[in-house]
DNA sequence: CCTTGTATGTCAGTTTTCTTACATCGAATA
DNA sequence: TATTCGATGTAAGAAAACTGACATACAAGG
């Protein structure tokens, strides 16, 4: 039925899989959670990007990322406007304390990340990046945009 | 504040992302999640495992598992014995239905398999194979399982 | 025999995330 | 100008998955 091939898949799945477990592990005295993480991770690199634009870089629903935004609002970790001040976009950013917790989130993380990585030799590690990029273009619809909740037909 | 690597960590997390989404979107038309192919995938391969191991193998908690049996069981696709052999656990298995189903299923899934990799070569499938096994070995936590609901200390 | 430890199944409740639907805003366009 | 289109925010509900807790069954060891 199906071919004998080494299951890219599978080790995929299973490789994110554990990643993710070991940085919620990581994550966890600092009450964070690895979605809220990445939300905050993006938000330092991007200030002022949309909810919207946020769940596209986290790869969620924007339904959700807002509703994750609002229990980062109320730990004092994000601000948003109370009205866009043109379209609808409420442009976010982090607070101080944001940027503080997220900086020790960042240090837990990179620490699980070097444990991933740490027995490659550089010309493994570019190999796997690259590897891992040309799937994501691969799978890509060619407009380079992982559209999710995107339009659908009328 | 954090390193300018190429971020395999969220590479990999946007490959996995794409490769799931692509995956649901080949398995709608069957009527199928991702979890529930994956785990009709695992029972062809060992038929008569327990639910707890089924979800070891596919990353799940044993409760979300038992709860996705149920589902392939009231469709048909799978069998459970009402009571165990000996001991606890209940050996599950496919139905002709659920290989059948699988079947299809499978055909989808490999399609998206191949589009994902067919610009790779063979040394290039080898080499990112194995970078994502030693991944799996460096987060492993020396059992080589994969453990999420691991007994807690008293 | 009794105790301990591990594994499994199950129940109850919570949390997260998604789906569907609608309203609003700006840009592009007829 | 009026309309259409795409993008954003929001609300309500459903679905999926998790956590905590408990009971049961077997194995190992005192």
């Amino acid at each position: 039925m199906s071919n004998q091939e080494p299951q890219v898949g599978y080790v995929l799945k299973q490789a994110q899989s554990l990643l993710r477990l070991r940085m919620e592990e990581a994550l966890h005295p600092l009450a964070l959670t690895v979605s809220q993480y990445s939300c905050l991770h993006h938000l330092l690199r991007e200030p002022g990007i949309s909810a919207a634009g946020l769940a596209r870089a986290t790869f969620m629903t924007r339904q959700s990322m807002n509703s994750m935004l609002q229990q980062l609002l109320e730990r004092g970790l994000v601000v948003r406007p109370a009205r866009p001040e043109s379209g609808r976009a409420l442009p976010t950013a982090l607070t101080a304390a944001g940027v503080d917790l997220l900086s020790a989130a960042q240090a837990e993380v990179d620490g699980v990340e070097e444990r991933m990585l740490s027995g490659f030799s550089p010309s493994e590690l570019v190999s796997l990046s690259r590897g891992l990029n040309a799937c994501v273009q691969a799978l890509g619809d060619g407009t380079g945009i992982m559209r999710r909740g995107a339009a659908p037909p009328r």
